[in-house]
DNA sequence: CGCTCAAACGGAGGAGCCTCCGGTTAAACT
DNA sequence: AGTTTAACCGGAGGCTCCTCCGTTTGAGCG
Protein backbone atom coordinates (compact mmCIF):
# COMPACT_ATOMS: atom_id res chain seq x y z
CA UNK A 1 0.00 0.00 0.00
CA UNK A 2 2.40 2.71 1.21
CA UNK A 3 5.10 1.84 -0.73
CA UNK A 4 7.42 2.62 -4.26
CA UNK A 5 7.67 6.58 -3.86
CA UNK A 6 8.85 8.05 -7.10
CA UNK A 7 12.59 9.36 -6.58
CA UNK A 8 12.69 13.17 -6.17
CA UNK A 9 16.34 14.15 -6.50
CA UNK A 10 17.34 17.41 -6.82
CA UNK A 11 19.40 16.72 -10.10
CA UNK A 12 16.15 14.91 -11.30
CA UNK A 13 16.79 12.18 -14.00
CA UNK A 14 13.08 11.91 -14.76
CA UNK A 15 12.42 13.51 -18.24
CA UNK A 16 9.67 16.69 -18.12
CA UNK A 17 8.57 18.76 -20.38
CA UNK A 18 10.28 21.81 -20.78
CA UNK A 19 7.28 23.68 -19.37
CA UNK A 20 6.98 21.41 -16.40
CA UNK A 21 10.90 21.56 -15.51
CA UNK A 22 10.54 24.45 -15.46
CA UNK A 23 7.92 25.51 -13.38
CA UNK A 24 9.12 22.84 -10.92
CA UNK A 25 12.62 24.62 -10.53
CA UNK A 26 10.79 27.84 -9.92
CA UNK A 27 8.52 25.92 -7.11
CA UNK A 28 11.60 24.58 -5.58
CA UNK A 29 13.11 28.09 -5.33
CA UNK A 30 10.41 29.84 -4.12
CA UNK A 31 9.59 27.32 -1.29
CA UNK A 32 13.35 27.40 -0.25
CA UNK A 33 12.64 31.06 -0.15
CA UNK A 34 9.29 31.05 2.19
CA UNK A 35 10.43 28.56 4.09
CA UNK A 36 13.47 30.47 5.42
CA UNK A 37 11.79 33.66 6.30
CA UNK A 38 8.46 31.76 7.58
CA UNK A 39 8.66 28.23 8.26
CA UNK A 40 7.81 25.25 7.29
CA UNK A 41 3.91 26.04 8.10
CA UNK A 42 4.16 28.56 5.38
CA UNK A 43 1.19 28.65 2.76
CA UNK A 44 1.23 26.78 0.02
CA UNK A 45 -0.57 28.48 -2.14
CA UNK A 46 1.36 31.55 -1.20
CA UNK A 47 4.53 29.69 -2.49
CA UNK A 48 2.79 29.06 -5.67
CA UNK A 49 1.45 32.12 -6.15
CA UNK A 50 5.23 33.98 -5.70
CA UNK A 51 6.21 31.09 -8.33
CA UNK A 52 3.74 32.10 -10.61
CA UNK A 53 1.28 28.98 -11.09
CA UNK A 54 -1.42 27.53 -9.97
CA UNK A 55 -1.61 25.50 -6.48
CA UNK A 56 -2.76 22.56 -8.54
CA UNK A 57 0.54 22.78 -10.16
CA UNK A 58 2.40 22.62 -6.93
CA UNK A 59 0.37 20.10 -6.01
CA UNK A 60 1.04 17.52 -9.03
CA UNK A 61 4.54 18.30 -8.69
CA UNK A 62 4.65 17.67 -4.78
CA UNK A 63 1.51 15.58 -3.67
CA UNK A 64 2.25 16.63 -0.10
CA UNK A 65 3.93 19.10 1.42
CA UNK A 66 6.42 17.30 2.91
CA UNK A 67 7.33 15.80 -0.40
CA UNK A 68 8.83 19.56 -1.22
CA UNK A 69 10.28 20.07 2.16
CA UNK A 70 12.50 16.50 1.53
CA UNK A 71 13.59 18.31 -2.10
CA UNK A 72 14.49 21.69 -0.52
CA UNK A 73 16.11 20.18 2.30
CA UNK A 74 18.40 17.75 0.33
CA UNK A 75 19.15 21.17 -2.02
CA UNK A 76 20.62 22.57 0.22
CA UNK A 77 22.53 20.18 2.12
CA UNK A 78 24.08 19.44 -1.45
CA UNK A 79 25.02 22.32 -2.06
CA UNK A 80 26.42 23.04 1.37
CA UNK A 81 28.75 20.24 0.82
CA UNK A 82 29.46 21.21 -2.65
CA UNK A 83 30.37 24.46 -1.42
CA UNK A 84 33.77 22.63 0.22
CA UNK A 85 35.58 21.93 -2.37
CA UNK A 86 34.45 25.18 -3.72
CA UNK A 87 35.83 27.26 -0.94
CA UNK A 88 39.00 25.06 -0.76
CA UNK A 89 39.65 26.39 -4.09
CA UNK A 90 39.25 29.73 -3.44
CA UNK A 91 41.04 30.27 -0.05
CA UNK A 92 43.89 28.67 2.08
CA UNK A 93 42.41 25.58 3.95
CA UNK A 94 42.17 26.92 7.59
CA UNK A 95 39.93 29.90 5.93
CA UNK A 96 38.27 27.49 3.77
CA UNK A 97 37.40 25.31 6.93
CA UNK A 98 36.29 28.20 9.17
CA UNK A 99 34.42 29.70 6.52
CA UNK A 100 32.30 26.49 5.63
CA UNK A 101 32.11 25.49 9.23
CA UNK A 102 30.43 29.48 9.33
CA UNK A 103 27.96 28.33 6.62
CA UNK A 104 26.91 24.93 8.34
CA UNK A 105 26.05 27.02 11.56
CA UNK A 106 23.94 29.51 9.35
CA UNK A 107 21.75 26.51 7.49
CA UNK A 108 21.48 24.47 10.49
CA UNK A 109 20.13 28.17 11.92
CA UNK A 110 17.57 28.27 9.95
CA UNK A 111 16.61 24.38 10.85
CA UNK A 112 15.58 25.04 14.39
CA UNK A 113 11.69 26.25 15.24
CA UNK A 114 10.85 23.67 12.22
CA UNK A 115 12.14 20.89 14.39
CA UNK A 116 8.80 19.16 14.34
CA UNK A 117 7.92 19.19 11.11
CA UNK A 118 11.79 17.59 9.99
CA UNK A 119 10.28 14.97 12.32
CA UNK A 120 7.57 13.48 10.61
CA UNK A 121 10.07 13.35 7.55
CA UNK A 122 12.93 12.01 9.62
CA UNK A 123 10.51 8.98 10.16
CA UNK A 124 8.88 8.50 7.16
CA UNK A 125 12.40 8.86 5.24
CA UNK A 126 14.91 8.20 7.38
CA UNK A 127 17.56 7.08 4.16
CA UNK A 128 17.71 11.16 3.61
CA UNK A 129 18.94 11.80 6.78
CA UNK A 130 21.78 8.87 6.47
CA UNK A 131 22.54 10.29 3.14
CA UNK A 132 22.56 13.75 4.31
CA UNK A 133 24.66 13.45 7.06
CA UNK A 134 26.98 11.40 4.76
CA UNK A 135 27.54 14.04 2.87
CA UNK A 136 28.08 16.82 5.24
CA UNK A 137 30.61 14.38 6.90
CA UNK A 138 32.59 13.77 3.81
CA UNK A 139 32.87 17.47 2.90
CA UNK A 140 33.98 18.50 6.89
CA UNK A 141 36.16 15.64 6.16
CA UNK A 142 37.86 16.50 2.70
CA UNK A 143 38.22 20.12 4.77
CA UNK A 144 39.71 19.20 7.50
CA UNK A 145 42.20 16.13 5.42
CA UNK A 146 44.12 19.24 3.04
CA UNK A 147 44.51 21.27 5.75
CA UNK A 148 45.89 19.09 8.28
CA UNK A 149 48.01 17.56 4.96
CA UNK A 150 48.92 20.76 4.44
CA UNK A 151 49.86 21.59 8.21
CA UNK A 152 47.20 24.32 8.78
CA UNK A 153 45.94 22.78 11.55
CA UNK A 154 47.10 19.45 13.54
CA UNK A 155 45.97 15.89 12.34
CA UNK A 156 44.59 14.09 15.08
CA UNK A 157 41.34 15.53 14.37
CA UNK A 158 38.00 13.17 14.08
CA UNK A 159 35.20 14.18 12.01
CA UNK A 160 33.13 12.92 13.85
CA UNK A 161 34.00 14.61 17.09
CA UNK A 162 34.29 17.89 14.83
CA UNK A 163 30.49 17.42 13.50
CA UNK A 164 29.60 16.87 17.53
CA UNK A 165 31.32 20.10 18.53
CA UNK A 166 28.97 22.12 15.77
CA UNK A 167 26.00 20.37 15.91
CA UNK A 168 26.09 21.05 19.28
CA UNK A 169 25.40 25.05 18.26
CA UNK A 170 21.00 23.42 17.99
CA UNK A 171 21.14 23.63 21.93
CA UNK A 172 22.72 27.19 22.41
CA UNK A 173 19.39 28.93 23.45
CA UNK A 174 17.69 30.81 21.08
CA UNK A 175 18.31 34.55 21.70
CA UNK A 176 19.55 37.90 19.60
CA UNK A 177 23.06 37.08 19.56
CA UNK A 178 22.62 33.83 18.81
CA UNK A 179 24.64 34.24 15.53
CA UNK A 180 27.67 36.14 17.62
CA UNK A 181 27.99 32.82 19.84
CA UNK A 182 28.04 30.66 17.36
CA UNK A 183 30.80 32.06 15.49
CA UNK A 184 32.74 32.95 18.95
CA UNK A 185 32.41 29.02 19.25
CA UNK A 186 33.66 28.10 15.65
CA UNK A 187 36.78 30.90 16.55
CA UNK A 188 37.36 28.60 19.69
CA UNK A 189 37.35 25.52 17.55
CA UNK A 190 39.77 26.96 15.21
CA UNK A 191 41.88 28.14 17.71
CA UNK A 192 42.10 24.44 19.06
CA UNK A 193 42.44 22.83 15.77
CA UNK A 194 45.74 25.20 15.02
CA UNK A 195 47.40 24.32 18.11
CA UNK A 196 49.96 22.40 17.74
CA UNK A 197 50.24 18.81 19.77
CA UNK B 1 7.64 31.12 26.59
CA UNK B 2 5.89 27.44 26.26
CA UNK B 3 4.97 26.73 29.59
CA UNK B 4 2.65 26.30 32.58
CA UNK B 5 0.14 24.70 30.43
CA UNK B 6 -3.32 24.51 32.21
CA UNK B 7 -4.25 20.70 33.73
CA UNK B 8 -6.44 19.48 32.29
CA UNK B 9 -7.10 16.06 33.66
CA UNK B 10 -10.32 14.18 33.38
CA UNK B 11 -11.55 14.70 36.78
CA UNK B 12 -11.26 18.55 36.16
CA UNK B 13 -10.86 20.06 39.41
CA UNK B 14 -11.49 23.88 38.13
CA UNK B 15 -15.02 25.02 38.95
CA UNK B 16 -17.13 25.51 35.59
CA UNK B 17 -20.35 26.95 35.03
CA UNK B 18 -22.97 23.91 34.56
CA UNK B 19 -23.88 24.85 31.25
CA UNK B 20 -19.80 24.64 30.48
CA UNK B 21 -19.47 21.32 32.60
CA UNK B 22 -22.38 20.18 30.60
CA UNK B 23 -21.01 20.78 27.15
CA UNK B 24 -17.74 20.27 27.82
CA UNK B 25 -18.53 16.43 29.00
CA UNK B 26 -20.43 16.10 25.84
CA UNK B 27 -18.13 17.24 23.96
CA UNK B 28 -15.17 14.70 25.27
CA UNK B 29 -17.93 11.83 25.04
CA UNK B 30 -18.47 12.89 21.23
CA UNK B 31 -14.86 13.24 20.65
CA UNK B 32 -14.16 9.41 21.96
CA UNK B 33 -16.59 8.40 20.10
CA UNK B 34 -15.82 10.11 16.73
CA UNK B 35 -12.08 9.06 17.06
CA UNK B 36 -12.60 5.72 17.57
CA UNK B 37 -14.82 5.44 14.49
CA UNK B 38 -12.37 7.96 12.63
CA UNK B 39 -9.07 8.20 14.17
CA UNK B 40 -7.76 11.46 15.21
CA UNK B 41 -8.03 13.67 12.40
CA UNK B 42 -11.51 13.65 12.56
CA UNK B 43 -12.99 17.10 11.58
CA UNK B 44 -13.53 19.01 14.72
CA UNK B 45 -16.16 21.15 13.16
CA UNK B 46 -18.26 17.59 13.15
CA UNK B 47 -17.33 16.63 16.59
CA UNK B 48 -18.93 19.88 18.07
CA UNK B 49 -21.71 19.68 15.85
CA UNK B 50 -22.46 16.05 17.10
CA UNK B 51 -22.50 17.41 20.92
CA UNK B 52 -24.73 20.46 19.67
CA UNK B 53 -22.45 22.99 20.28
CA UNK B 54 -20.78 25.74 18.26
CA UNK B 55 -17.30 24.91 17.07
CA UNK B 56 -16.49 28.29 18.99
CA UNK B 57 -17.37 26.22 22.31
CA UNK B 58 -15.01 23.61 21.30
CA UNK B 59 -12.24 25.82 21.19
CA UNK B 60 -12.36 27.64 23.94
CA UNK B 61 -12.54 24.17 25.74
CA UNK B 62 -9.81 22.57 23.86
CA UNK B 63 -7.39 25.53 22.20
CA UNK B 64 -5.85 22.76 20.23
CA UNK B 65 -6.65 19.41 18.80
CA UNK B 66 -3.91 17.51 20.81
CA UNK B 67 -5.47 18.73 24.35
CA UNK B 68 -8.68 17.42 23.03
CA UNK B 69 -7.13 14.34 22.20
CA UNK B 70 -4.95 14.12 25.57
CA UNK B 71 -8.83 14.62 27.38
CA UNK B 72 -10.09 11.27 25.93
CA UNK B 73 -6.88 9.27 25.61
CA UNK B 74 -6.38 9.66 29.38
CA UNK B 75 -9.85 9.43 30.64
CA UNK B 76 -9.52 5.54 28.33
CA UNK B 77 -7.03 4.87 30.16
CA UNK B 78 -8.09 5.60 33.46
CA UNK B 79 -11.24 3.59 33.03
CA UNK B 80 -9.05 0.67 31.68
CA UNK B 81 -6.77 0.73 35.04
CA UNK B 82 -10.38 0.84 36.65
CA UNK B 83 -11.77 -2.01 35.08
CA UNK B 84 -9.57 -4.32 36.70
CA UNK B 85 -11.02 -3.72 40.35
CA UNK B 86 -14.27 -4.03 38.86
CA UNK B 87 -13.97 -7.27 36.94
CA UNK B 88 -11.80 -8.99 40.02
CA UNK B 89 -14.94 -8.10 41.94
CA UNK B 90 -17.40 -9.68 39.71
CA UNK B 91 -15.40 -12.76 38.52
CA UNK B 92 -12.88 -15.48 39.50
CA UNK B 93 -9.14 -14.00 39.77
CA UNK B 94 -7.99 -15.79 36.55
CA UNK B 95 -11.32 -14.57 34.48
CA UNK B 96 -10.48 -11.49 35.79
CA UNK B 97 -7.18 -11.46 34.22
CA UNK B 98 -8.01 -12.84 30.73
CA UNK B 99 -11.04 -10.29 30.69
CA UNK B 100 -8.32 -7.77 31.29
CA UNK B 101 -5.99 -8.49 29.26
CA UNK B 102 -8.70 -9.19 26.15
CA UNK B 103 -9.75 -5.52 26.66
CA UNK B 104 -6.06 -3.84 27.07
CA UNK B 105 -6.02 -5.49 23.70
CA UNK B 106 -9.08 -4.07 22.31
CA UNK B 107 -7.80 -0.85 24.06
CA UNK B 108 -4.45 -0.65 21.72
CA UNK B 109 -6.14 -1.97 18.94
CA UNK B 110 -7.92 1.58 18.33
CA UNK B 111 -4.72 3.28 19.08
CA UNK B 112 -3.22 1.87 15.64
CA UNK B 113 -3.21 3.89 12.55
CA UNK B 114 -3.28 7.16 15.08
CA UNK B 115 0.54 6.80 15.93
CA UNK B 116 1.53 9.13 14.15
CA UNK B 117 -0.70 11.75 16.10
CA UNK B 118 0.05 10.42 19.22
CA UNK B 119 3.48 10.85 19.10
CA UNK B 120 2.98 14.48 18.65
CA UNK B 121 1.53 14.50 21.87
CA UNK B 122 4.32 12.09 23.44
CA UNK B 123 7.35 14.84 22.70
CA UNK B 124 5.37 17.61 23.80
CA UNK B 125 3.76 16.19 27.00
CA UNK B 126 5.34 12.57 27.89
CA UNK B 127 3.99 13.06 31.39
CA UNK B 128 0.90 12.11 30.16
CA UNK B 129 2.41 8.59 28.75
CA UNK B 130 4.73 7.96 31.69
CA UNK B 131 1.20 8.32 34.16
CA UNK B 132 -0.43 6.32 31.62
CA UNK B 133 1.77 3.33 31.59
CA UNK B 134 1.71 4.16 34.99
CA UNK B 135 -1.82 3.21 35.51
CA UNK B 136 -1.80 0.18 33.30
CA UNK B 137 0.91 -1.10 35.20
CA UNK B 138 -0.63 -0.80 38.38
CA UNK B 139 -3.94 -2.50 37.11
CA UNK B 140 -2.08 -5.30 35.14
CA UNK B 141 -0.11 -6.31 38.84
CA UNK B 142 -3.07 -6.17 41.37
CA UNK B 143 -4.62 -8.22 38.33
CA UNK B 144 -1.33 -10.51 38.40
CA UNK B 145 -1.14 -10.21 42.52
CA UNK B 146 -4.35 -11.60 43.50
CA UNK B 147 -4.73 -14.24 41.13
CA UNK B 148 -1.30 -15.76 42.26
CA UNK B 149 -2.24 -15.32 45.85
CA UNK B 150 -5.39 -17.25 45.32
CA UNK B 151 -3.32 -19.70 43.45
CA UNK B 152 -4.60 -19.50 40.35
CA UNK B 153 -1.81 -18.71 38.27
CA UNK B 154 1.81 -19.23 39.11
CA UNK B 155 3.38 -16.54 41.23
CA UNK B 156 7.05 -16.04 39.83
CA UNK B 157 5.23 -13.22 37.05
CA UNK B 158 7.12 -10.33 36.25
CA UNK B 159 4.34 -7.46 35.32
CA UNK B 160 6.67 -6.00 32.97
CA UNK B 161 7.09 -9.03 31.33
CA UNK B 162 3.62 -9.68 30.39
CA UNK B 163 2.92 -6.54 29.43
CA UNK B 164 5.63 -6.22 26.89
CA UNK B 165 3.96 -9.48 25.85
CA UNK B 166 0.96 -7.65 24.97
CA UNK B 167 2.58 -4.60 23.62
CA UNK B 168 4.02 -6.95 20.80
CA UNK B 169 0.35 -7.34 19.48
CA UNK B 170 0.96 -4.36 18.06
CA UNK B 171 3.15 -5.47 15.94
CA UNK B 172 0.97 -8.05 14.66
CA UNK B 173 0.40 -6.78 10.79
CA UNK B 174 -3.22 -5.36 10.40
CA UNK B 175 -5.37 -7.93 8.71
CA UNK B 176 -8.48 -9.41 8.96
CA UNK B 177 -8.45 -11.69 12.23
CA UNK B 178 -6.69 -9.40 13.80
CA UNK B 179 -8.96 -9.91 16.73
CA UNK B 180 -8.85 -13.67 16.79
CA UNK B 181 -5.10 -13.84 16.54
CA UNK B 182 -4.91 -11.62 19.37
CA UNK B 183 -7.17 -13.72 21.19
CA UNK B 184 -5.46 -16.98 20.93
CA UNK B 185 -2.61 -14.90 21.41
CA UNK B 186 -4.15 -14.08 24.78
CA UNK B 187 -5.23 -17.96 25.59
CA UNK B 188 -1.74 -18.73 24.98
CA UNK B 189 -0.39 -16.86 27.25
CA UNK B 190 -2.77 -17.69 30.01
CA UNK B 191 -2.03 -21.21 29.94
CA UNK B 192 1.39 -20.26 30.25
CA UNK B 193 0.32 -18.47 33.26
CA UNK B 194 -1.58 -21.35 35.18
CA UNK B 195 1.12 -23.79 34.76
CA UNK B 196 2.56 -24.71 37.88
CA UNK B 197 6.61 -24.36 37.84
C1' DC C 1 -38.06 37.25 42.78
C1' DG C 2 -35.78 40.48 39.65
C1' DC C 3 -31.11 42.56 38.49
C1' DT C 4 -26.64 42.47 37.06
C1' DC C 5 -22.64 41.02 34.70
C1' DA C 6 -18.91 37.88 34.10
C1' DA C 7 -18.81 33.68 31.89
C1' DA C 8 -20.17 31.02 28.20
C1' DC C 9 -22.14 30.49 23.66
C1' DG C 10 -22.13 30.10 18.59
C1' DG C 11 -21.50 31.05 14.00
C1' DA C 12 -19.88 34.15 10.40
C1' DG C 13 -15.66 34.99 8.07
C1' DG C 14 -10.98 34.90 6.26
C1' DA C 15 -7.47 31.73 5.12
C1' DG C 16 -5.47 27.33 3.82
C1' DC C 17 -5.91 22.43 2.19
C1' DC C 18 -6.46 19.39 -1.55
C1' DT C 19 -9.07 17.51 -5.63
C1' DC C 20 -10.87 17.51 -10.01
C1' DC C 21 -11.40 18.49 -14.69
C1' DG C 22 -11.90 21.50 -18.90
C1' DG C 23 -8.54 24.13 -21.38
C1' DT C 24 -3.65 24.75 -23.15
C1' DT C 25 0.70 23.44 -25.21
C1' DA C 26 5.22 21.04 -26.02
C1' DA C 27 6.94 17.79 -28.85
C1' DA C 28 6.58 13.76 -31.81
C1' DC C 29 5.03 12.45 -36.29
C1' DT C 30 3.68 13.12 -41.32
C1' DA D 1 4.26 23.70 -41.58
C1' DG D 2 0.24 21.16 -39.96
C1' DT D 3 -1.81 17.68 -37.05
C1' DT D 4 -2.27 14.92 -33.12
C1' DT D 5 -2.13 13.83 -28.42
C1' DA D 6 -0.31 12.99 -24.06
C1' DA D 7 1.44 15.85 -20.70
C1' DC D 8 0.74 19.82 -18.27
C1' DC D 9 -1.64 23.97 -16.48
C1' DG D 10 -4.63 26.54 -13.28
C1' DG D 11 -8.26 27.83 -10.47
C1' DA D 12 -12.98 26.95 -8.90
C1' DG D 13 -15.14 24.30 -5.35
C1' DG D 14 -15.95 21.72 -1.19
C1' DC D 15 -14.14 21.20 3.16
C1' DT D 16 -11.69 22.23 7.52
C1' DC D 17 -9.24 25.32 10.55
C1' DC D 18 -9.29 28.83 13.95
C1' DT D 19 -10.45 33.63 15.50
C1' DC D 20 -13.27 37.22 16.79
C1' DC D 21 -17.07 39.42 18.72
C1' DG D 22 -22.06 40.40 19.39
C1' DT D 23 -25.58 37.77 22.00
C1' DT D 24 -27.31 34.78 25.65
C1' DT D 25 -27.45 32.88 30.24
C1' DG D 26 -26.22 30.99 34.86
C1' DA D 27 -25.70 32.27 39.44
C1' DG D 28 -24.80 35.45 43.16
C1' DC D 29 -27.05 39.46 45.48
C1' DG D 30 -30.34 42.98 47.21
Amino acid sequence: MASAAPKTTSTTPTKLRADARRNRDKLIEMAAAAFQEKGVETSLEDIARRAGVGIGTLYRHFPTREHLVEVVYRRELESLAAAASDLSERHAPDVALEEWMRRFVGYIATKRGMANSLRILMTSNSSLFAEGTGLIRGALESLIKTAGEKGYIRTDIETTDLLHALSSIYSIPESPDWRDRSHRLIGLLMDGLKTRK
